[in-house]
DNA sequence: TCTGGGGTCCTAGGACCC
DNA sequence: TCTGGGGTCCTAGGACCC
């Protein structure tokens, strides 16, 4: 923020993005409620927002509140596309550009004010660009922070500009509800309402130590610094991910180890495979099992040597599993799995701990060593890469049953916007 | 409400070390 | 043998976001 000037952050957010494109390639699309998806909405155009319909809603459920809503198939690269040509309106104005997800990102305009003129300006010239060059609406905030442009954002919507000047964030966030801040969902919005705490202009009132208590240090300190308007954090141009993960959804199965172990190799060669794209490798592994009530148990392991062979994730990922089972002999249905890998380095460094993992498999006879199943696995995402995803993979995964949600899908669920 | 998938961050307890 | 603080790492669970 600039003390005693012009509020510099911008955020930018892409209204009901899915939908809009959908309705940009389709003309006969515009002006209809339409959603993206089919079993769950992706995006609900806001025609269709006026009867309730959100993203996250079941298909069928938003059937019902809109019967004359059109389901409209995902155009998945054309989303990417488009974000990222929106993205490249913005670094038109600053570098200092913080991507948040494939539809939204946070701008710091201070450097580029003598250039392009002042923030508000700014703002409204991308509003216009992305307008007519793209063809989308976009609402952007700006304010003195982050975490208020983020806010600000949200009331512009949609289509429209929100600017919470420097000495005013007191009065614009009085009136405005708890959930708007970021973090706030349905379990703290529902703590807070009990103890009277509505608005943000009453949590402002609520002591910090009373919040620590009522939310925990770490939340409580989150929602105090806001109320007094403290917000540190800078714009970010680089992020690297912290954990790389897959999840298959089953429907409610009988578990059978056959099904634990096909179904974590098609999930193990999926996080296997962008573990090496991305060049790093993970030490800690761990699996979710979700039961039939919708419970779900984790198990993780930590090891020394970092891993990224779809073969050794795949090993790791089945015993946890079996661990989770064992702990839970009573649950003989199962909805879903999930793989996650964390604590990631980067390959250059892996490589030095390869010689280790290379002695963990000469003491079991018969398998391939870790060193040998990372050529292969290589050599797959190689053959992939020129023929696509299924010209090869390992007999198990190739031939199991959990692949029904395209691969589109999952790709945009990476950077998923609603 | 029950037809999703991919993430981040926080908490709390225990092991272990100094 | 008992008491104690500080720090790090690991594991399991949960809230939340897009």
């Amino acid at each position: 923020m600039t003390p005693g000037g012009q509020p510099t952050i911008l955020h930018a957010d892409l209204d009901a993005f899915y939908a809009s494109v959908e309705q940009l390639l389709d003309p006969t699309l515009r002006g209809i409620p339409i959603a993206v998806g089919g079993g769950v909405v992706l995006a609900a155009s806001y025609e269709a927002r006026a009867f309730g319909v959100t993203g996250g809603m079941s298909g069928r459920r938003a059937r019902q509140l809109c019967p004359a809503l059109r389901f409209v198939g995902g155009h998945f690269h054309e989303y990417q596309r488009l974000g990222d040509e929106v993205m490249a309106v913005f670094r038109d104005f600053t570098p200092l550009v913080e991507r948040i997800s494939i539809d939204e990102a946070f701008l710091d305009v201070a450097g580029a004010i003598t250039l392009f003129g002042s923030p508000i300006g700014i703002a409204t010239s991308i509003r216009r660009r992305v307008k007519d060059e793209i063809g989308l609406p976009i609402s952007i905030g700006v304010a003195g922070t982050k975490h208020l442009a983020k806010i600000a954002s949200q009331v512009a919507k949609p289509d429209g500009l929100v600017v919470v000047p420097i000495g005013q964030e007191r009065e614009f966030l009085n009136p405005l509800p708890v959930g708007l801040i970021w973090g706030v969902g349905a379990v703290t919005r529902t703590r807070l309402a009990g103890v009277g705490v509505r608005t943000i202009g009453e949590l402002a009132e609520t002591p910090n130590s009373y919040l620590r208590h009522l939310l925990g240090s770490a939340a409580g300190d989150k929602l105090s610094s806001l109320a007094t308007n403290v917000d540190p954090r800078r714009i970010q141009t680089t992020r690297s991910a912290h954990s790389v993960g897959a999840q298959a959804a089953l429907g409610r199965r009988v578990v059978t180890p056959d099904l634990t172990r096909t179904t974590l190799g098609y999930l193990a060669d999926r996080v296997g495979g962008r573990l090496r794209a991305a060049g790093v490798a993970g030490r800690t592994i761990t699996v979710r099992v979700r039961f039939a009530d919708l419970r779900a148990v984790t198990r993780s392991i930590t090891v020394p040597a970092a891993l990224s062979a779809t073969l050794t994730l795949t090993e790791v990922a089945t015993a946890l599993a079996d661990v989770a089972l064992a702990d839970h002999p009573h649950e003989r249905e199962i909805t879903l799995l999930a793989i996650s890998v964390s604590q990631l380095v980067d390959q250059a460094s892996l490589q030095l701990e390869l010689p280790l993992e290379l002695q963990d498999s000469e003491r079991r006879p018969g398998t391939r060593t870790g060193a040998a199943r990372w050529v292969v696995d290589r050599s797959v995402d190689l053959i992939r890469s020129r023929f696509g995803r299924d010209a090869i993979g390992y007999a198990s995964v190739k031939f199991a049953d959990v692949g029904h949600v395209p691969d589109g899908f999952r790709e945009l669920a990476e950077h998923a916007p609603e």
